[in-house]
Order: C-alpha cells, then sequence, then structure tokens
RNA sequence: GGAUGGGUGGCCGAGUGGUCGAUGGCGCGCGCCUGGAAAGUGCGUAUAGGUCAAAAGCCUAUCGUGGGUUCGAAUCCCACCUCAUCCGCCA
C-alpha cells in the first residue's frame, strides 16, 4: 500500500517508479480522488463540529438547570442533520483506497530494467549443468518406479495433482522436514505451525486480495493459503511490536494451494506446476535499516538447502517487469533439471520493505515516532521441485535415485527405487 | 449448534444518556527529595485523519465491528465478530 500523502509531495516520482513496471502514469487520477476525500472529509468534520457545539450547548444548559434556555436550543435545532455527507466522505475515502490497493510495490532503485524474465540478471551460479546422456525428466523416472501416478491422481482431483507413493512419497516427507529442521535449528527461524485457512483480510495483508483473487482457492469465507508467507508475515498483523534489535523469523513447512488460473497449458507434464504442493518458507520481520542485510542472509539461507543436497543452481535478480506484485526486490533461485535440460525457479526471496506492513498496520515506536516494519519472505525450498530437482539430478543408469547424504538418516535408505523393476 | 456472561488506553480496571479520549492503579518518561538508592512526591504519558510551507495550535474520529434511536451514545436498541463457561456434537 502507498503513502499519498506522499505522492502527493512527488506526484511525477510516483508514476516513474509506476512506469517501470510497465504502466501508464497514476498520479493525477490518485491525486483527484484524493482531493475529492479531503474536501469530503473537511465537509463532514464541519459539520460534526456544528452539531457537537450545539449538542454540547444543550448539555451545558441543563447542567445549570436552565431548562428554558435548554429547550430554546432544542426547537432551534430542527432537523440540521446531515448524514448525506458522511456516505459521500466514506465513497471517497473507499474508492481512493481502492486504488491504491490494486498498485504494485515500488521497486528498487537498482532492479534491472526491462519487461519479462528474458531481461532477469544471474548473480551468481553454483556449479555447471550436468551433460548426463539419456537424463530421464522426473515423472518418467517416478513413473518407471511405480511411485508416482498421476493418472491415479486425476482420477481423485483432476489435473495438476499428483499421488506419491512409498519411498518417493517418504522422500518427500524427508526434504520438507529436513530444511525445516535446518531454518529452525541451525539459521536462527522459530518454527511456526500456522492455520491453513485464512480470511480476507489476511490475505489483503500481504497482497494477495483483492487484485490475485483468482489465483486462490475459496471455502466459504475462508481461503486456502497460496503460500504460508501469508500467516506468518500476519503473525504481527494489526500491531505495534517491540522495535526487534534482530530481525523476527519465523518459518514453516506447510502445503501451498494455487488455482493456476492464468497458467492454463504450462507446464502440464510431472509435477511442476501443481494445485497443491508444500513449500518450506521463511518470513523476517525487520526494522527499515535491517531488511537489505536480513535479505541477503534469507537467499543464504535458501542457497545452502540447495547446495547441501548437492544441487546446481544460480541466483536471479529478477528485472521489473518479473518482479512480484508485493515486492521491492526480488532474487530468484534456479535449479539445474538434467532431465529437462533447463533452469527452473526453486526458490523466490523478497524485500517487501514496508509495503505489506502499511496494508497490515505493523509498527514499532521510535522515541516519539510510529515507524513502519520491512517484512521478507522466501522459500527455503519449494519442496515438491527439490524433490524433481534431486531426482533429476541424483538419477543413476538403472533409474533409480541416489539419496542425498542429509537425508540419509531420514530415509533409512541411501537409494530410491533398489529393487524395484526397471523398464 | 444451544444457553449464559464478557470485550474500555501498553496492562489492570472504573464508568448505565450530557462539557468523557474517558476516574484510579500498574508500567514508562522527566523532575523533586537523598551522600546514593528504595520509599515518598510533582508533572507528563494513545492512534489515525484534516487544516498549515512547517511547527504550535485548532478541528474530526476511535471504549470489539457495523448499523439504529437521540439535540447529544462507552452508556439504550439491532446484527455480526470474538473470548470464557456449561450443554450437545465431533477427529
Amino acid at each position: 500500500m502507498h503513502d499519498i500523502s506522499r505522492i502527493r509531495r512527488d506526484p511525477n516520482g510516483f508514476d516513474v517508479a509506476m512506469a517501470r513496471r510497465g504502466m501508464a502514469p497514476q498520479s493525477a487520477i490518485l491525486l483527484a480522488l484524493d482531493n475529492a476525500r479531503r474536501e469530503a472529509i473537511a465537509t463532514e468534520e464541519a459539520s460534526q463540529a456544528r452539531k457537537n457545539a450545539r449538542a454540547k450547548a444543550v448539555g451545558q444548559a441543563k447542567a445549570r438547570g436552565d431548562h428554558v434556555e435548554a429547550q430554546r436550543l432544542l426547537d432551534e435545532v430542527g432537523a440540521s442533520i446531515e448524514g448525506a455527507v458522511t456516505e459521500v466522505r466514506v465513497r471517497q475515502e473507499t474508492e481512493l483506497t481502492g486504488a491504491l490497493s490494486i498498485l504494485p510495490n515500488i521497486l528498487d532503485a537498482d532492479v534491472p530494467e526491462g519487461r519479462d524474465e528474458t531481461a532477469n540478471l544471474v548473480v551468481h551460479q553454483h556449479g555447471n549443468p550436468a551433460d548426463l546422456p539419456n537424463a530421464k525428466q522426473h515423472f518418467e523416472l517416478g513413473e518407471a518406479l511405480g511411485l508416482m501416478d498421476f493418472a491415479t491422481a486425476t482420477r481423485l482431483s483432476g489435473s495438476r495433482f499428483v499421488v506419491l507413493k512409498g519411498q518417493l512419497a517418504r522422500l518427500e516427507r524427508a526434504l520438507g522436514q529436513w530444511m525445516l529442521g535446518l531454518h529452525t535449528d541451525t539459521h536462527g527461524y522459530t518454527e511456526v505451525n500456522p492455520p491453513l485457512l485464512v480470511n480476507a483480510p489476511t490475505l489483503y495483508g500481504t497482497g494477495q486480495l483483492p487484485k490475485f483473487e483468482e489465483d486462490l482457492f475459496k471455502s466459504g469465507d475462508h481461503y486456502l493459503i497460496p503460500t504460508a508467507e501469508v500467516p506468518l508475515t500476519n503473525l504481527v498483523a494489526d500491531q505495534v511490536i517491540p522495535e526487534p534489535l534482530e530481525p523476527l523469523r519465523f518459518s514453516a513447512l506447510t502445503p501451498c494451494f494455487r488455482s493456476e488460473a492464468g497458467s492454463a497449458g504450462r507446464d502440464t507434464r510431472g509435477m511442476l506446476r501443481q494445485h497443491q504442493f508444500s513449500k518450506v518458507e521463511m518470513v523476517s520481520i525487520t526494522r527499515p535499516e535491517d531488511s537489505d542485510a536480513e535479505h541477503e542472509r534469507m537467499t543464504r539461507c535458501a542457497e545452502a538447502v540447495l547446495t547441501a543436497l548437492g544441487l546446481t543452481w544460480r541466483r536471479i535478480f529478477l528485472c521489473a517487469g518479473d518482479t512480484g506484485f508485493g515486492a521491492a526486490r526480488t532474487y530468484d533461485l534456479e535449479v539445474w533439471l538434467p532431465g529437462q535440460k533447463a533452469w527452473r525457479e526453486i526458490s523466490s526471496c523478497s524485500n517487501c520493505r514496508d509495503f505489506q506492513a502499511r496494508r497490515m498496520k505493523t509498527r514499532f515506536k521510535r522515541g516519539k515516532e510510529m515507524v513502519f516494519a520491512h517484512t521478507l519472505n522466501g522459500s527455503g525450498v519449494a519442496v515438491g521441485r527439490a524433490l524433481i530437482a534431486v531426482m533429476e539430478t541424483h538419477q543413476q543408469r538403472d533409474g533409480t535415485i541416489l539419496v542425498p547424504e542429509v537425508l540419509r538418516t531420514w530415509m533409512g535408505t541411501d537409494k530410491v527405487g533398489s529393487g524395484a523393476a526397471i523398464s
């Protein structure tokens, strides 16, 4: 959410910022709405003040026992209520808030210019893409092992679902448990087990509503979370929190639910893009001056996961056109999939600065001032995609999959599919 | 789901139609007292919005939320949310 008084002070700067997102100038319409709103407020307040003064005079007259004067005042009042002015004010405020709430965050100055992912910047690469001869894709491996079943999932639920069985189901569980443990035990995050169903104000706080409702699954008055970023960030919603000298860090392993309304036909094979998937999420709440360092730190926490799994990955600095609605800057982590012979996103770490905090009203007191907190979120990492990456990266010639060292105690074996029939 | 009782400032807690943004206490801040501290004592201590170049000041709103009654609502009425307890149901 944007600060209208800031737009008022520098309308041109705001238009330039929105232009980087590929948007038309917004300030003229916003300022017009703001003027109308302020006019409505002035009108209403003047009316209120008159009303208050009259009521007070009546009260004072009665208090001193002057019933004649009190009655005179009452007679004078007559039909003086002006309810319409309140209606106008509420409408003007709603209009301005509505217009502001669908505008994306202002990007950091150093975010690369560009309209789409082709302008993203590779910041760092770990390892080199392996060129495995006859490398198979994860769904070929999984189906051959009889442990990954899309046909049955389709019967149960439709497209974009999967049934994992046996050691692959266990590998998925092992990945999630191990990652969460890594963040809570060694990266300083507090483990949280949040609700998976949340209400509309909560989704408004992190920016999914009102603009992206079609991406969400809804059940009654609740929505299924598209990411644990939503409940984790909103832990501090509507609060004046003690100023945190160290960032507040939360992590959770949860299922995520996405309608994938806008991605018909994309990534339909395999389990790359599902309606339901597990993800380990990291969220930090910081002071403004600490969010840059925290963003770097958080990204490294995600990178540590990929490195420990023996994956080949790279860090991408998303360009202006590819950065999400609520973020001021975003690093994506992409992992190399030897079977697919492509880099695919497996984590996304964003600094939202005070954009979400304004929506959530998360502040702390600094001296006499109220300061909006900064919020950050990152995947640490997407479990389903980590499963894919592990399968494709550590596949063996015989179609089995070598279990990364760090997962062996969770798996009780060093190989998935050993003994299974290989096609 | 049913019944009953609650939701007031950072916290506790008064307040049942009138100068109430709200007594008092705790906490916090600044003083006084003291050799220093404790105790005692004095003063101060909400948020948002508007007006203003800015500050001060002034105005408006906020006693769970939204409506209503009234010249005037923390206080009365209605709906909803939420908490507690009891009953029912249930993994």
